[in-house]
DNA sequence: GTAGGGTTTAACCAAGTGGTTAATGCAAAT
DNA sequence: ATTTGCATTAACCACTTGGTTAAACCCTAC
């Protein structure tokens, strides 16, 4: 039945990806997802061929995903203000859920570059779709800042403080998770005060 | 002799440290440090009992390094102009020679978050040394904004794109190493000019 | 019911892993 | 020259790893 096939398929395919974010591909254990799909190591095998096939078919899943967000928050027509502020609230939200994901791809996309590229040809994502508008808006907005700059600071302030958890939670917050936690949400505001601050110093 | 010793030593560090750090902790093999210490892989286990113990090792020493190199920076009785400048210079120059290391720090430290707590006991390095002047100096130039925030904001924009390089020397550059490094480069000037003007917005 | 085909499993395998051991090399001290 | 003690190595080991195989287990169709 196909019904049971899929239900198989997709409890693997969430183990797979907890798995895999947590451990990293080096790290992750075919025994352990299969103990966490709750299915018999040999099933992984029947469904997928390999740990690479498993491992590539879940990354592919993931970029995709993360591509995606990226662009349609990218493609709003909205102004700058509206377009940073949903940036920031949304991936910070995203990325609070899934703790893991940035070192995950950074790892991994470090250790096969060829990846993206490999992967983006058959993606329908051209990071110009998104990069060209805000490029645009800058200038029509009058800001005379290097758009790459711009865009690459707020991306940093989003994630590395994930990326950076437990150093963070640790020499900042003396290992307090839930002030962490609080600071984050601060930072929804905080980081888009200082951007817009920023930004006024470029203003022309 | 103990100079033969040393030079042993020190070869297996070098060479522990360089894999560790390419491959992570779960990634690195035995086998390989050995080789490319061109020793035989008993003598590993011969200095350094185990695989967890030789990374405890390398891993102390590289926190301890990056601690000490970040106390003093903020430890310079400067202005707060001049201390921007020194960390954004220094630390894009140390982590363009070493490209891997905030991955590596980032998932060994997320792997295993007790370890920074287990160290800085006996380490001579203590966060409130470098967090309270900071914080007593925006308070003294008169601006009006969360410590924590600031740093976090400065050291984001200057580790991001060196964990984030291959995502941003494939999509923003189109796989152009030589323009990726100009820009990080570039990033020295542009990230004190962009901080400076945020800045200007909390000024009392 | 039973034949057939996909699904699931237990048992197994070869290769690779960190780690041990016993022997060898080698330089200084006697 | 012989002994002594550390440095170094080859051979080996137990265990884990990803992966295979053949049998068992369902369902559905006849």
């Amino acid at each position: 039945m196909t019904e049971k096939e899929k239900l198989t398929e997709d409890k693997i395919a969430e183990a797979a990806r907890e798995v895999f974010i947590e451990k990293g591909m080096a790290g992750a254990r075919m025994q352990e997802i299969a103990d966490r799909a709750g299915i018999n190591k040999s099933l992984l095998h029947y469904y997928f061929r390999s740990k690479e096939k498993l491992f590539n078919f879940i990354f592919s899943k993931i970029i995709d995903r993360v591509g995606i967000m990226f662009q349609n928050i990218m493609q709003e027509g909205v102004s700058i203000e509206d377009k940073l502020k949903g940036f920031v609230s949304t991936y910070i939200d995203v990325l609070m859920k899934n703790p893991f994901l940035p070192n995950f791809i950074f790892n991994e996309l470090t250790r096969n570059p060829e990846a993206i590229f490999d992967h983006y040809k058959n993606a329908n994502i051209e990071p110009s779709k998104f990069f060209k508008p805000l490029e645009n808006q800058l200038a029509a907005e009058k800001y005379n800042i290097n758009p790459q700059d711009f865009m690459i600071n707020v991306i940093s302030m989003v994630i590395f403080p994930i990326a950076a958890k437990p150093i963070i939670k640790q020499i900042v917050f003396e290992g307090d998770e839930k002030a962490y936690k609080a600071f984050m949400q601060l930072r929804k505001e905080s980081i888009v005060k200082f951007v817009l601050s920023a930004l006024e110093g470029y203003k022309e």
